[in-house]
DNA sequence: CCAAACGTTCGT
DNA sequence: ACGAACGTTTGG
């Protein structure tokens, strides 16, 4: 029974009774230890907080935890009501399970419990009590990331030792101790902290100096904080730790408890060491955490976008709000994290009038767009605005990508040399059924083979250029209606009956495909064989002849790169009357005055302006 | 005392 | 590696 009901009947309130008590004034941790089975802890077992639960406890200092600034801008808001954590709460009308904060509300400058003191003097921060900067910043409190202990800076004896602060987050460093040891976040664990190190060898040149801001929170801070690093001083002389648990007869709590994970905790950190003796330390946050940490982050920067003059002045890393484009992994906005817009749902200025002004961005800015808000974000789905999406030469497409390309209806959609599969480009023109331009060039028959079973009501154009092995056989299975239509209607509608535009270059087609074509896509006005080596006279016969519907719509025709044309075929091409364009560059056997005289065709013949339509060279 | 939410563990 | 779950901590 205890682990599905959700968190609604038990409240935390196990804890009473019987283990550590510490809870909230560390000051007084000695004292409270849950007196019977301790005797006199070793000091640095008296510092192990109170949270059994968590097998926090790394010798020296656990890890506290911190609460909001309650001033930042985050702090600041209201919930959104739609982010995932909102919509856990009971008041959103969810199960209250998760207990986690509104996503936009997470505090950008977490501060130390109020109850926090100095583990050398037991005393509270008292920067307040004195002027200058130095003088504060010896009477603040300062938690290490890596020991996690929190101390007055003056009440440490290390000579001219310095830590390394932290200036992302208040009251948050890297202590001298740790710093002369080398200690980094990672390794911090062994031994508990107790050992004072007196220093041996080489001081990390620690380049930073501190400097001290703690009146204000730090500007923009991110949290990610005082973490974990682990310290898990399980050794030695470390007494009881993960034992606590134990021993105090737990109220079996949850279901976790009878696994025993016992050892589990000992190693959670895996950080790369980030011990550069310089800059702001990187604190070393629980790998969870920090995947947490991150997108939180992430939804604020995103959030900050709109406003980048006003509040936050740092220098913080919200570049890349803009290094992403259309394509970028993630559909931008809303999607992911809900996010109301700073001025609810009435801007000053209608839908419309932003979709005018919209439409002058290209993709890059749109997405910026997106990110400030999430009524632009709304807006900005708008398929005018999208009326061609590229994402050539993209690798790999993540379902993101994907999902984000049909809330966009593009008409156009270029998938050119991207390693699309079959399953998505069926998932995608399943979904994009006002599709008018596709370009798959460079694309594996693999996946484009998807066209075979597609809707494509409203293809217009189709770019299968340079597609590798693919032939009569295969353009036929393309060409040809799908099998099991059904007897009734458009029996014969081939799928790209409709289509006016085909580009087929580079591709191993035969006159057995151009019949093909004559016959499921009479509708081309556009033709691209270029370099399709197997195109020759016969091919050019096929697509004039009196019988072809082609030669009636054909406007523009590239057949450059075709060495099997030869200049018998030349006078072909004036049996269409709208043929205004030719390419025949690169067609190694077409004679310059065999070119000449059907460039000089003049009004008779197709070409009005045989320098401009009339491509024969290649220059 | 309680709502809020932190930080860790569990399940997938 | 993630996301869900939850005991515990915090400030009011």
């Amino acid at each position: 029974m205890a682990d599905d009901p959700p968190g609604a009947s038990e409240k935390g309130e196990m804890a009473p009774g019987t283990r550590v008590r510490l809870g909230r004034t560390w000051g007084e941790l000695p004292l409270e230890i849950e007196g019977k089975t301790q005797e006199l802890p070793e000091p640095s077992a008296l510092l192990t907080p109170p949270m059994s639960s968590s097998g926090r406890g790394p010798g020296a200092g656990a890890r506290r935890r911190r609460t909001r600034c309650r001033r930042c801008r985050a702090c600041v808001r209201t919930e959104c009501g739609d982010c995932h954590f909102c919509r856990d709460m009971k008041k959103f009308g969810g199960p209250g399970r998760m207990k986690q904060s509104c996503l936009l509300r997470q505090c950008t400058a977490p501060v130390l419990p109020h109850t926090a003191v100095c583990l050398l003097c037991g005393e509270a921060g008292k920067e307040d009590t004195v002027e200058g900067e130095e003088e504060k910043f010896a009477l603040s409190l300062m938690e290490c990331t890596i020991c996690n202990e929190i101390v007055h800076p003056g009440c440490l004896k290390m000579g001219k030792a310095e830590g390394v602060i932290n200036t992302e987050i208040p009251n948050c460093w890297e202590c001298p101790r740790c710093t002369q040891e080398g200690r980094t976040s990672k390794d911090s664990g062994e031994g508990p902290g107790r050992r004072r190190a007196d220093n041996g060898e080489e001081g990390p040149g620690l380049g930073s100096g501190w400097k001290l801001t703690e009146e204000l929170p730090p500007p923009l801070p991110r949290r990610k904080g005082p973490l974990p690093p682990g310290a898990p001083s399980e050794d030695g002389p470390g007494p009881h730790k993960r034992k606590e648990r134990e021993v105090g007869n737990e109220p079996p709590t949850s279901r976790k408890k009878i696994k025993g994970g016992r050892e589990k905790h000992l190693k959670k950190k895996p950080k790369p060491p980030s011990a550069s003796p310089e800059g702001p330390a990187a604190p070393a946050p629980s790998p969870q955490r920090e995947k947490l940490e991150r997108f939180k982050r992430m939804c604020q920067l995103l959030e900050r976008v709109p406003d980048t003059s006003s509040s936050s002045s740092d220098s913080d890393s919200d570049s890349d709000s803009s290094a992403t484009s259309l394509s970028e992994d993630e559909a931008p906005g809303e999607a992911r994290n809900g996010r109301r817009p700073p001025r609810g749902p009435d801007h000053p200025l209608p839908r419309a009038a932003w979709l005018r002004v919209f439409q002058h961005l290209g993709p890059r800015e749109l997405c910026i767009c997106m990110r400030v808000c999430r009524t632009w974000s709304r807006w900005c789905y708008d398929k005018r605005l999208w009326p061609r999406m590229d994402l050539s030469r993209r690798k790999s497409l993540t379902p993101p990508m994907l999902s984000g390309v049909v809330r966009r209806q593009p008409r156009a959609l270029d998938l050119s040399w991207t390693g699309v599969s079959k399953k998505q480009l069926m998932w995608l023109l399943n979904r994009l059924q006002g599709l008018q331009e596709l370009v798959l060039s460079g694309c594996s028959w693999l996946s484009v083979s998807a066209l075979g079973s597609a809707p494509l009501p409203a293809l217009r154009l189709l770019d299968l250029r340079w597609i590798e092995d693919v032939k009569d056989s295969q353009l036929r299975e393309l060409l040809l209606p799908p099998p099991d239509t059904k007897p009734g209607q458009t029996e014969s509608r081939g799928r790209l009956q409709g289509v006016a535009e085909l580009r087929l270059a580079g591709l191993e087609l035969t006159d057995a495909s151009l019949r093909l074509l004559l016959r499921h896509a009479p509708q081309l006005s556009a033709l691209d064989l270029s370099h399709c080596a197997h195109v020759g006279d016969p091919s050019v016969h096929l697509l004039t002849a009196p019988t072809s519907p082609l030669r009636e719509t054909l406007v523009h025709l590239n057949l450059a790169g075709c060495h099997r044309l030869t200049d018998h075929c030349l006078p072909l091409f004036r049996r269409c009357p709208r043929l205004r364009r030719l390419d025949l560059r690169s067609c190694r056997q077409l004679s310059p005055e065999a070119c000449a005289r059907l460039a000089a065709a003049g009004p008779p013949g197709p070409f009005r302006c045989p320098e401009e339509k009339l491509l024969l060279k290649d220059s």
